[in-house]
RNA sequence: GCCCUCGUAGCUCAGUGGAUAGAGCAGUUCCCUUCUAAGGAAAAGGUCGGGGGUUCAACUCCCUCCGAGGGCGCCA
């Protein structure tokens, strides 16, 4: 598909050259997808583009090209006989130039769908299998996931599915923020919050949920609680520290009843990265050596961040960037610098070490990228976690020499994804500023930020979770903090118990809630903010993970009924019916399909070609008879079925759905 | 103050310079003695926030105004 694509659009190049002396690029003559799909299943505007330059018609240039294409041979073999691609080319006004696919070529391309699967192949990078870097979820260990955690997920887990699929490996990284003001305030309150109590909860990360938004209430209007917090927080980054360890079992205990929500939902994870391994690893001071030295870092001797050492990114970038400054006598006087350019307005500029020597997140973060490249010459200890969670093995990063493991590394990538919502853009420039500071440009710029936008409660929802909305604001957001959202957990409890309410109680009842959650999470442009309804969340109708769904199931239970044929191409009918066709051309979309939502993180296009082709495929099947048609016909619909199988049970695959067979 | 995103049918959203702007939900009317009705068909629903501009062609690009949300933490 993509090489004919490719070679018409070369075709045209070379007609265009030949015809009008005109040179036009590649983009010029690349093909789109027409509108309506009565027009034909490929289009060029070319025409209309060349046509001042040309000095024809758009029109007259159209008849033309359509005339000259109608010439060239485009054929395709099968069983040794060769057979045309094209229906037909032909123009339309103003000056489309369409072509419409034969019927065994259509055919043909749906067999193969079924019978080899989905062959995509990354074009960007041909025959490259590239090592790629995946950091998503990332709950911190001091709460029960909710619905945002759960979209991070969800585009993560496709993003990892598809990129698997055009042939790079990939591996997950969970990333544990097991330090810093969170995961203090979540320790304070288990050992000062009596009266909750975990006995009272079903699971460890609830019990959690509720005894960080009550100490952080206790902590923001109490000065000495904040005191206290901060002294904690320095004892937690020395992991010696008996406080440290005992926060390390608390982390370990929340992320274990994480993983089994995520494992209820089948994501799968290659290594939990413990942000505390960073840095009794050494990991971020060898960092911070490298960051010192250089001319954009510096520590702030006046202003509000007196003290702090700051990263530049206020745009006045210094020129001495990239230039690594190692092992120098004069590492302090070259580091303890003015800001640039005097007068500066160091508040844009970014604090990655506390004025009482702790490193900030951002720091941290930092070190971690340069780690994902290989950048530092270290590694972690990794050791298993197996937790029974998942299908792959989970490794954790250890700062135990024990634990030593020669066969595994996470290391050394040669691509990093990070999906990190858009809130956190800012902090995601500053670590990829810093690869470029320290010279590593094109580790900066294959350092790939997937933010999507943040999920908002809408004001009926929220009011279903005792938010307050007398303000009447259209969106209400989520607060671990204030203990505001809905829990992972909870969404499940609730689409099982509507789908027993309505379907009974059925086998696959776990598909088929997984379907309507994941699906609701990637529905729409993963850029845009999503206002997230519970009654919109429960719906098994339309445009949801079950219709497609149960479009599978209904495949299935024919194919169950009739015995699939070879089909004899020589008996082919001319023409087929206008659903058969429609559906067939929907099946000849899907690797482009797939390809563009994975250049694009865009799982809302997969999602939507899926809900496309169930729709056509049920038109399909309401209006004319599969197993008892004739003999050739029905052989044509029963490929057509097998076919809509394959590709929907591909194609919710990388979606992170599975098709059951029944529903 | 500086920067970013969004505004399309009653609601939730597709539509990445091309042809008559499309779905789902809600509401109306039909279709199960026939392959899974979690389905299908039909009708209805629009000043693409307002105004300028660029272009053969603008929902799409640029400017401006209005409205909504977000970022610029020694939070992450």
């Amino acid at each position: 598909m993509q090489n004919l694509q490719h070679s018409i659009s070369i075709k045209l190049i070379e007609l265009v050259k030949r015809e009008y002396s005109l040179d036009i690029d590649y983009e010029t003559a690349v093909l789109e997808k027409p509108k309506k799909e009565e027009w034909g299943d490929l289009a060029s505007t070319v025409a209309l583009k060349i046509s001042s330059k040309a000095g024809h018609s758009p029109a007259d240039i159209a008849k033309k090209l359509c005339f000259l294409l109608n010439n060239e041979e485009f054929t395709f073999t099968f069983n040794d006989v060769v057979y045309p691609i094209f229906e037909k080319i032909d123009f339309a006004f103003p000056g489309f130039i369409n072509f419409k696919f034969s019927v065994p070529y259509l055919l043909n391309y749906a067999l193969e769908l079924s019978s080899k699967g989905l062959n995509v192949k990354d074009q960007k990078r041909p025959n490259i299998s590239l090592k790629i870097a995946l950091e998503h979820s990332n709950v911190n260990p001091n709460k029960a996931a909710h619905v945002g955690h759960l979209r991070n997920a969800c585009i993560g887990q496709f993003i990892e599915r598809v990129y698997e699929k055009m042939g790079h490996d990939v591996n997950v990284q969970y990333y544990e923020d097991d330090l810093g003001v969170q995961v203090s305030t979540s320790l304070m309150g288990t050992m000062e919050l009596k009266d909750i109590n975990p006995s009272d909860y079903e699971k460890f990360d609830h019990y959690a949920w509720d005894v960080y938004a009550k100490m952080e209430s206790l902590i923001v209007q109490d000065e000495n609680l904040q005191k206290k917090r901060e002294h904690l927080m320095q004892r937690l980054e020395d992991s010696k520290d008996e406080i440290s360890v005992e926060q390390s079992k608390l982390a370990d205990r929340i992320l274990k009843d994480q993983l089994v929500t995520f494992g209820k939902l089948d994501f799968d994870y290659d290594v939990i990265i413990r942000e505390k391994d960073i840095v009794s690893l050494g990991l971020w001071n060898r960092a911070f050596e490298k960051l010192k030295t250089n001319p954009n870092v510096y520590l702030a001797t006046s202003g509000p961040s007196k003290g702090c050492w700051m990263i530049n990114m206020s745009g006045d970038k210094n020129e001495d960037a990239g230039s690594l400054i190692s092992d120098s006598e004069n590492q302090e006087e070259i580091s303890v610098q003015e800001p640039l350019g005097g007068g500066r307005v160091i508040e844009e500029d970014k604090v990655i070490v506390r004025s009482n020597g702790v490193p900030t997140y951002t720091g941290k973060d930092i070190a971690y990228h340069m780690w994902k490249y290989g950048l530092l010459g270290l590694d972690f200890y990794y050791r298993e976690l197996d937790i029974g969670t998942q299908k792959k093995i989970l490794w954790t990063t250890s700062s135990e020499e024990s634990d030593i493991s020669k066969d595994v590394s996470f290391s050394k990538n040669d691509y990093v994804i990070d999906v990190i919502d858009v809130k956190q853009t800012y902090a995601i420039d500053v670590v990829r500023a810093s690869l470029s500071y320290l010279g590593y440009t094109s580790e900066a710029e294959n350092m790939t930020h997937v933010n999507y936008g943040f999920v908002y409660l809408s004001p009926k929802t929220a009011e279903k979770m005792g938010i307050d909305t007398s303000d009447g604001k259209t969106q209400y957001a989520m607060s671990g903090r204030k203990g505001w959202g809905i829990k992972v957990d909870d969404l499940i409890e609730m689409v099982d118990s509507k789908l027993r309410a309505e379907y009974g109680d059925f086998k696959n009842v776990n598909d088929v809630r997984n379907g309507a959650i994941k699906f609701e999470m990637l529905r729409y442009n993963t850029f845009q903010d999503i206002v997230f309804d519970l009654d919109a969340a429960l719906s098994l109708n339309g445009f949801s993970g079950p219709y497609i769904q149960y479009t599978h199931a209904r495949t299935f239970s024919i194919l169950e009924k009739g015995a699939f044929q070879e089909i004899d191409f020589y008996s082919l009918p001319t023409s087929l019916h206008e659903r058969e066709v429609a559906v067939l051309a929907q099946l000849a979309k899907f690797s482009s399909v797939v390809l563009e939502a994975a250049y694009e993180f865009a799982p809302n296009n997969l999602c939507n070609y899926l809900f496309e082709l169930a729709q056509k495929y049920n038109t399909f099947y309401n209006e004319l008879p599969i197993l008892s048609s004739p003999q050739e016909e029905k052989k044509v619909r029963m490929a057509i079925t097998e076919s809509v199988k394959a590709v929907i049970t591909e194609g919710l695959f990388l979606i992170g759905i599975t098709a059951p067979n029944r529903m």
